[in-house]
DNA sequence: AGTTAAATAAACCAATCAGTTAATTAACAT
DNA sequence: ATGTTAATTAACTGATTGGTTTATTTAACT
């Protein structure tokens, strides 16, 4: 089985590597840059450690301007994760499905049609 | 941060725990139905660790029938890190027009084209 | 040449993880 | 009562993880 996406989701596992994700979101930056929003809580090797995991699992590409190492984000191989995880949104779908289905059952002894709302897709 | 997401990708980071899923989504099945597949290259103890983990995450559910514990699928867990996971779809279908993009301007005979490599910011 | 800045490497540590074997619980069947 | 089946717990191990502090690399700026 594919060992990148075994990469990507522990990657994504960790809250300080997925908030830096979100900050190369709003475009590219450096190293320091980075790092900056922890400095109080962790040190910069740390978050230098958490970028190398990011770039092992594809999820972003440095580079090098001058001392500085840009980075930015390489979200195709998130592609990967998200089309896995993508193939059970219809269970999650019908799960809701029965929720709703439940819902009714004790809310409407006498009540009005009010859950009208189709969620089924049919697959 | 939400502890339940960090969880949710550490669980689906593990190729077993992602097949044990796979199975689920065939249908309830036990818990050695589920190891069946794996007893040649892991010990049951194993598997009852992953399913635990899994559990734990909130991606399955684990009931009691005589001595069996069927397992089913609690998809729904799987939304939160999946709406995560969809916030960076434009980021990778637009490196996929980037990618095009680029893969024009040296194709073209009058390549010259100098990329700023500046993303697009705000929207 | 010496200094500063950006980032990584090295060495270390505690905690967690993924697996093992052996023992145990729980429910059922004779 | 005894045994069988399904699954977990206990105790242990080696590898990995996430962090630390200190030292080193690399490139720029006086």
């Amino acid at each position: 089985m594919s060992v990148t996406i075994d990469r990507t989701f522990s990657a994504l596992a960790d809250p300080t590597r997925r908030a830096i994700l979100a900050r190369l979101a709003l475009g590219e930056t450096t190293v320091s840059d980075l790092a900056q929003p922890f400095l109080g809580s962790m040190s910069l090797p740390a978050i230098s450690k958490h970028i190398k995991v990011l770039e092992n699992a594809g999820l972003i590409i440095k580079g090098q301007d001058k001392q500085s190492r840009p980075c930015r984000l390489n979200a195709p191989a998130m592609k990967e994760a998200a089309d896995w995880i993508e193939t059970y949104r219809a269970y999650w779908e019908e799960s809701f499905d029965r929720l709703d289905a439940y819902l009714k059952t004790i809310t409407t002894p006498s009540s009005k049609g009010k859950t009208n709302g189709k969620r089924s897709e049919g697959q």
